[in-house]
DNA sequence: TAGTATCTACGACGTACTGTAGTAATTGGC
DNA sequence: GCCAATTACTACAGTACGTCGTAGATACTA
């Protein structure tokens, strides 16, 4: 745990706005009805192991760039400190790096509540989430709901 | 929301000590059903408005004390930076202040899971919900079952 | 092959947040 | 009026992040 190689799960925001691209373009929601499938492959070749398709530097600043003013080499920085954090896989491609998600948006997230909860005594744990679904929008909570019963049905 | 006057509800390792003794002096726990009574109190006074005891700089730092060396006005800068950060409420008490935690354990606690579920997009709130309770241990699984239940009898 | 476009590798710098604490100013009591 | 406790202010170091520039290696091209 602890984004893959066990550091801290919290990223900065422009971090943040690198990783939701990423995930972007590969289907990180492993437990969600509609991620993409890898239909924008060349077709001919067997998925590979993941199917979550990799980006270049450029790839990830061209996409950012659109939304505000940002340097080649800060895309890189971020890429590269996202990859020192266990948040993104570096893959070699020639003279080129390729990056991959190295954890879900659904585990990262998983693992920031758990942070948050986890920094309360087992004692209070319990009130702590009450007082969480309290405050829950009602959809969330249905999630929730689902997803206690999902769980329950899966332990045997 | 937000730390009570809208900030983050992140606090470093130091403030969170400090927050940590203040809510050991409170029944900050409005849900748990060990939260102490204000008991300690002098007797024959009614219980004031919140049945909560206001600590001095020196308590504090006393208590912090004990653990770590740490000095009198790192405590009073903590305590100050607390208190901007609306987390805790400042009283005058003639020349001195008197601290009391602003916000509950587990207020501050939902908060945190909650921005750390807010970065998530509605559509993909459900399986990174899912993951979580896949991930939690099994006494908190269940008392998010019955956080769930609760709520589920006052809502109607 | 020389020139140009790409990339990565490194190092830097500014800001914000935190931990840490000293010193000055203030104030209440003796 | 003087002392001890308290607050007010200021400061500084470390870390995380956003932000880039420059240098050096590579690859493509005319």
């Amino acid at each position: 745990m602890g984004v893959a190689q066990g550091r801290r799960a919290h990223l900065g925001e422009l971090e943040r706005a690198v990783m939701d691209y990423l995930w972007s373009l590969a289907p990180t929601n492993t437990n969600h009805p509609t991620a993409p499938t890898n239909s924008g492959a060349p077709p001919g070749e067997p998925a590979p192991t993941p199917p979550q398709r990799a980006a270049t530097v450029r790839e990830v600043h061209d996409a950012l760039a659109q939304a505000r003013d940002i340097a080649y080499t800060t895309v890189m920085t971020v890429l590269d400190r996202l990859a020192k954090k266990g948040a993104v896989e570096q893959i070699r491609d020639g003279r080129a790096y390729l990056y991959r998600p190295a954890v879900t948006l659904d585990a990262l997230t998983a693992e920031l509540m758990h942070d948050a909860l986890g920094t309360v005594d087992a004692e209070s744990r319990a009130s702590a989430l009450v007082r969480f679904v309290d405050t829950a929008s009602a959809d969330d909570a249905a999630a929730l709901r689902a997803a206690l019963a999902k769980l329950e049905r899966r332990e045997y």
